[in-house]
DNA sequence: TGACGTAGCTACCAGCGTTAGCTACCGTGG
DNA sequence: CCACGGTAGCTAACGCTGGTAGCTACGTCA
């Protein structure tokens, strides 16, 4: 298993910004604004651009958060060593971190991914437990895929009502457990 | 085969306007405002609320517009009969039409699904191939969600750069094929 | 003391969706 | 023939968005 990679330096205030931004993103229909993340703060929005460049910059930070956090709760999975093989363990560890920060992953997870901006290696470590359950580039990315596309549709409300998730997980898991 | 379910009736302006709207969005990096809409059609802004209430009830129509085609191209694959087994030729047939309107794709994909706004049996209907090549509900989501997810990540360019694609959908493909 | 960097402020800009209120046209009934 | 109502356009404006310019107060260091 590879080492995480380090987390990009940040000033004092700095990361009380992302803090908050993290706070106005995690509360329930909190659309992330300029005016609200400085409000949260207790200063003008204006001044968040003293300590970042743009809007967009603050999420990049929250996103290198949520892409540590996911890796570290895949990398746990497997490492632990609990029960099921290991797909099943992986998918049920992607469900949980996902769904439980709907907000977060859906900023990490849409639109084009910052690759630059982020510290060089996160991306292929937070993705690294895929390669380790299947064996296979082209599999661990079929089954990325099957993971994203399950939280993304379950997370936007978008399975039929009364469908039974568990068991659609389960499918997704058994067809990916050979 | 259940029979395509019958698009909402529309007025010609409305028609013209939905249109419009369709060419903004098919339009490279043409992202869908009222301002624009409207001037594509040599009028302003406001006099479009004369046909549609808000700006969301005209992306509904081009939602509309997509599952039908998008379901068009499903049945299709299945009913087809070409050579390969139904799940490769579904998951071809999904790739295609979606990475061949990736705009659209995203506009009928993102957020929440405006389920009681579209006609009643489209959903079913659009669904319906995934039932049909799978022989399960669970599996049908869960094969659909595979779809969606390599779609979402390939349209946004989220797979790192130099992934053979190709193989990666055949994969998912494989690990469907019963 | 003077210079410089830090971190706040107010005032402002263009663009967004949307509303209010007005006007011109057009078909129909008395 | 003329008034009425519906249709479809217009301008002006509101509150929100991300972002910029330019000012000010403060702390540090030569």
């Amino acid at each position: 298993m590879t080492a995480a990679p380090s987390p990009i330096r940040r000033s004092t205030r700095e990361a009380q910004i992302v803090a908050a931004a993290r706070r106005i993103v995690e509360e329930e229909g909190g659309a992330l604004t300029m005016r609200r993340l400085a409000a949260e703060l207790g200063i003008q929005a204006p001044s968040l651009y003293k300590h970042f460049r743009t809007k967009h910059a603050v999420e990049v930070a929250l996103i290198e958060q949520g892409l540590l956090e996911l890796g570290a709760a895949l990398h746990g999975a497997l490492s632990g060593r609990g029960r099921g093989g290991m797909v099943p363990r992986l998918l049920t560890a992607y469900r949980t971190a996902a769904v439980g920060n709907p907000a977060l992953y859906r900023l990490a997870t849409s639109g084009p991914f910052p690759r630059a901006e982020l510290p060089p290696g996160l991306e292929d470590w937070a993705g690294e437990p895929f390669l380790l359950a299947t064996g296979d580039p082209c599999r661990a990315q079929a089954l990325f895929s099957l993971a994203h596309g399950l939280v993304v549709l379950e997370i936007d409300d978008r399975f039929p009502p009364g469908s039974d998730l568990r068991r659609t997980w389960d499918a997704g898991a058994a067809a990916f457990a050979s």
